[in-house]
RNA sequence: GCUACUGUGGCUCAAUGGCAGAGCAGCUCAUUCGUAAUGAGCAGGUUGUCAGUUCGAUUCUGACCAGUAGCUCCA
């Protein structure tokens, strides 16, 4: 007999030899149903796994995230078969769950289109609706290899291949007619996925490599009920509605246009002024923390780019004007600042009483991104970030880079973004040396002092192999969009190679010439992409601070007119954003109108406000407020206004 | 760049190998109204662009441009 510990430390005795899927069923049937893979000992393990041995179970279920993945890996199984019943000519690649549902990888010839998908889809449940049971086995790896190659699965036998020097068996999930390479752990039976639907088919390399070939991927969620499908689906719409690329335009905040191009964004007055209001924020705040404003050229000869390394590895990313075969000379429009406010340090000699040297500038970038690339205003050609460079010693570095990362935190926290970030420590691969300047030496010295740092500071972070840039490792605060998708909102790296690169030093207290560490950071990111997620942040109800008209003034009728532009007079010298709406229209479609353009605060004067001195106000969250004397209205704005609250 | 999809007035959408239509927004007039839509009228389109097929293309085909999702990339 063993002793099997369960959920609340109970403990029952089973005969060894017994399965998980055996212990859940002796634990209830609701349970057994509801299972879907568990824990023994903390390790994530299939149900049908024997137990031999004392242990800890914790049975997993839909509800669990581990439990979710192996409810999705499953329905990924139930995608293949599918399409191996209807297309049997398609070869298998991967099909993992992710974060919200599973894809399958397919080598499909021609490559599936949407309208394959419902096919698919109805073929998916009538293999649910049958329950048919998974069976799980295992081969020693060449009668495995020999299984999948005479499948025709090539795809699948260059991964077994490189499981081949293991010496482990091979395992596989057979359901009806259908079997799969695959370790596990997976449902008992195809039952359970009441609720599917494929949601999108896309390309994806092999691999994840671009130089091999593009395969069909089918994306697609589960639930166990369609209540939770329904729900799903829900949130997903919800979301689209909120997306800074349908909302920032119907907001007029900004606009593209055919005839200028692809990741050109025409900021319009709206978005421009919360732009204008991020950026003196920015540089007001960068200048109380010791930083120093510098204004840089837009553009430079390619010689520039070549000493910096970056001709060498992003040409093809640059706006690059003239010839390189036939001018004498061929400039580039600037994809960075660093070498730039490089020649500003290098302006005269410089002494370790000079350092640290914090240099920032609202900094507009250009790249050429590939056509696939750009996306509303998160990745774009032309952007302007609030871009520095800090030049420190050696003992500086710690205490300048723990500054750096107060004042990125203090504008996330401001900005109301703080709590939606995550941190990522991206570092080189060594087995990707063409990427990469320096020696081995050099980065694990650089990448150490920044671990060193991040540890101290106790930041929580992942790691990212190969996510540096080639002159040094990065800390990147990292966002997800409204639809989930990561990108890095801010970024402070370390490099000690550019600085020998440029020959730049200081003498130190030593006499020694030395060259400086120095701290590439940006405070709050490119202003594009920051505005794209605040106003998915905000779903454009922005805070009154960034709130691009801030009041409406709405008079009931003719008569409150001239009452109305004394009070925005008012307003506007208290450092206001006013608006008057004076057309002849009811007040309740002006309120209506006002609303829906997230105006903040809007202010109905009649007869009665202009009688007294008043203003009735109604706020876009709360509705009416009732009515309040102007001086005290201008107080509360005034104050809500400057204390930045959310 | 790759795969798939999309493109009809400012917005949301309809229709057709044979005269392109509605609502909202806009403009004009009337209305001067108390917390989310007053009424009437007017105007607005070479159906993304350029070719091809056709007696005839907005519809079919191709190329390009732009957009969406994903992949790859992201100094």
């Amino acid at each position: 007999m063993i002793k099997i510990t369960l959920k609340g430390d109970v403990v029952k005795e089973f005969d060894a030899g017994v399965c998980a899927a055996d212990v859940t069923k002796s634990l209830g049937a609701g349970l057994f149903k509801a299972a879907c893979a568990c824990e023994i000992d903390g390790v994530y393990s299939d149900l049908r796994t024997v137990i031999n041995k004392d242990c800890a179970l914790n049975i997993l279920t839909f509800d669990d995230e581990l439990g979710k993945k192996t409810f999705w890996h499953t329905a990924s199984h139930v995608l293949a078969q599918a399409v191996k019943h209807l297309y049997p000519s398609t070869k298998l690649a991967i099909g993992p769950a992710i974060d919200n549902g599973f894809y399958y990888d397919f080598d499909a010839r021609p490559a599936f289109t949407n309208d394959d998908l419902q096919k698919i889809e109805d073929e998916m449940k009538k293999i649910i609706k049958n329950g048919t049971e998974l069976i799980r086995f295992s081969l020693p790896i060449e009668q495995a290899q020999k299984l999948l190659s005479d499948m025709g699965e090539d795809y699948k036998v260059e991964l077994a291949n490189e499981h081949a020097s293991s010496g482990e068996e091979i395992s596989f999930y057979k359901q009806g007619d259908f079997t799969d390479l695959c370790a596990g752990p997976h449902l008992l039976s195809t039952a359970p996925l009441k609720a599917i639907k494929l949601t999108q088919c896309t390309g994806a390399y092999w691999r994840a490599d671009a130089n091999n070939t593009q395969l069909s991927r089918i994306y697609g969620t589960a639930f166990p009920k369609a209540l939770m499908l329904g729900e799903h689906l829900t949130r997903i719409e919800e979301a689209k509605k909120r997306d800074h690329n349908k909302l920032g335009r119907e907001l007029e905040l900004f606009t593209t246009s055919d005839i200028i191009g692809q990741g050109l964004p025409i900021m319009l007055p709206k978005g421009a002024k919360i732009i204008q209001i991020l950026q003196r924020f920015v540089e007001d705040e960068e200048e109380k923390r010791g930083w120093q404003l510098t204004k840089t050229p837009l553009m430079a000869k390619s010689d520039l780019y070549k000493l910096s390394g970056h001709w060498d590895h992003y040409k093809d990313g640059m706006f690059v004007l003239g010839d390189e075969e036939k001018d004498e000379e061929v400039f580039a429009l600037r994809p960075m600042t660093c070498p730039f406010q490089y020649q500003a340090y290098l302006n005269r000699g410089r002494s370790y009483r000079d350092l640290p040297m914090r240099l920032n500038e609202t900094s507009t970038l250009f790249r050429n991104e590939a056509s696939g690339e750009m996306h509303g205003l998160i990745r774009v050609r032309q952007f302007t970030i609030s871009e520095g460079h800090l030049m420190c010693t050696p003992a500086q570095l710690e205490g300048e880079f723990k500054n750096c990362l107060e004042l990125a935190i203090y504008m996330l926290k401001t900005l109301g973004l703080y709590e939606d970030v995550s941190y990522r420590f991206s570092k080189w691969d060594p087995n990707n040396r063409e990427k990469y300047i320096g020696t081995p030496e050099q980065w694990d010295e650089a990448q150490s002092v920044m671990e060193n740092i991040l540890n101290h500071l106790e930041i929580p972070y992942k790691v990212g192999i190969d996510e540096a840039a080639f002159y040094g490792p990065k800390l990147d605060i990292q966002i997800k969009n409204v639809h989930g998708k990561e990108d890095t909102l801010i970024t402070i790296q370390i490099d000690q190679l550019l600085a020998e690169k440029f020959s730049m030093e200081y003498v130190d207290a030593d006499g020694v010439k030395k060259n400086p560490y120095i701290i590439h950071r940006t405070s709050l990111g490119c202003y594009e992409r920051t505005l794209a997620l605040l106003i998915e942040k905000y779903a454009g109800a922005f805070p009154l601070w960034l709130s691009p008209i801030q009041a409406k003034i709405l008079p009931i009728g003719e008569r409150q007119l001239e009452y109305a532009k004394k009070l925005s007079d008012e307003l506007k010298n208290a450092g206001l954003r006013v608006e008057i709406d004076e057309r002849s229209e009811k007040i309740g479609y002006k309120i209506r109108e006002a609303q829906l353009e997230k105006v903040p605060y809007m202010l109905i004067v009649g007869d009665k406000e202009v009688e007294a001195d008043l203003c009735s106000v109604r706020s876009r969250k709360d509705g009416d407020k009732g009515q309040m004397p102007v001086n005290e209205l201008i107080k509360m704005l005034v104050t809500e206004n400057a204390t930045k609250a959310r």
